[in-house]
DNA sequence: TCTAATCAGTTCCAAAAAAGAACCGATAAG
DNA sequence: CTTATCGGTTCTTTTTTGGAACTGATTAGA
């Protein structure tokens, strides 16, 4: 499989990855939930080259994640702004720093701190079943094949749903 | 800034992307939750070239989400499974796929199901606060300056923050 | 015994992408 | 008239991938 063709994949994953899966676009869309708009502002704060962040900028605009808003005519100026479909990306980008928080915070502690406005609170995020509420883990999940799966291949068959009741650790 | 100093910066999502934001590191690690656990078969799997995938595990291995382990001896040969911190990426995979499944999915629907073992159900994941149990989503959400931030360069403070009451969409 | 197969890589070369710097075009400011 | 701002594009060099072949330990089969 080459890159370009990620978007193609029966898996909701690799069709994300396609849009936010490769070096410096998570890293843009950070600085898009912190507030950075313009294209300049990008460029100073992430140190990108503003060849390869001028390609992701289109790249995320084409994909509906982001919009190019004129906030000046004479000369026309456009600012990028997250879209419904860029917002929704917020819980992807909670579970990263939760995860970064844990695992590779120096002894100084997690450098931002998320404020729940509904509660008012220091929050972490926490992943919950949409049924019953309850924290989801790995391994309080099974996996199964859905409507739109397709094998293609003939070999993508996830190796646990082959195994069926070989519920060992991974 | 360069692609290499990503893990040394003041936040914690770019210590997470220094880990897993290149472009092949989160499908190894997706077949990683779905069991795959040898060289051969992920390279089956995701079609990487072998370079790239032995350089991915190994940094995987390095920053300690997966760990070498024996399955045979004569020929010596090791799989690779995820740790404890490996699989606390979970909630950040849910995420994408569940991304995924909203946005970039076509008419057949979602190709992989999630069941909750705990209810039996068919889930989504849903984001909740760690103080209320509430939902949170991008514009329950402020954010504020802790104690692992520094800033290096003077000029890396959000701008929603530089802002303050600037509350207007983003 | 000879040959092929398995597995987990490594090595080599060509092609693609990213880094770094300079340039462009419209306009405004001094 | 000159410089600055903003949002890019163009150019060259360096790094990273893609693609394929090779390696080394061992087992399986003819």
């Amino acid at each position: 499989m080459r890159w370009e063709e990620l978007d193609q994949q029966p898996c909701s994953l690799s069709r994300t990855l396609a849009v936010v899966g490769d070096r410096w676009t998570l890293l843009v869309l950070r600085d898009c939930f912190l507030g950075v708009r313009r294209f300049d502002e990008f460029e100073k704060r992430l140190g990108v080259t503003r060849h390869v962040l001028a390609d992701r900028l289109k790249k995320l605009v084409e994909y509906g994640v982001l919009a190019k808003v004129p906030y000046q005519q004479r000369p026309l100026r456009e600012e990028y702004r997250l879209t419904e479909r860029g917002l929704e990306l917020h819980s992807v980008m909670l579970a990263l720093v939760s995860w970064g928080d844990r695992h590779m915070a120096d002894e100084r502690g997690a450098p931002i701190r998320h404020i729940h406005k509904g509660c008012g609170q220091v929050m972490r995020p926490v992943t919950v079943c949409s049924e019953c509420g309850e924290p989801v883990a790995a391994r309080d999940v099974q996996i199964e094949v859905g409507d739109g799966w397709q094998d293609a291949t003939g070999e993508l068959i996830p190796p646990r749903l082959a195994r069926q009741a070989g519920n060992q650790d991974r």
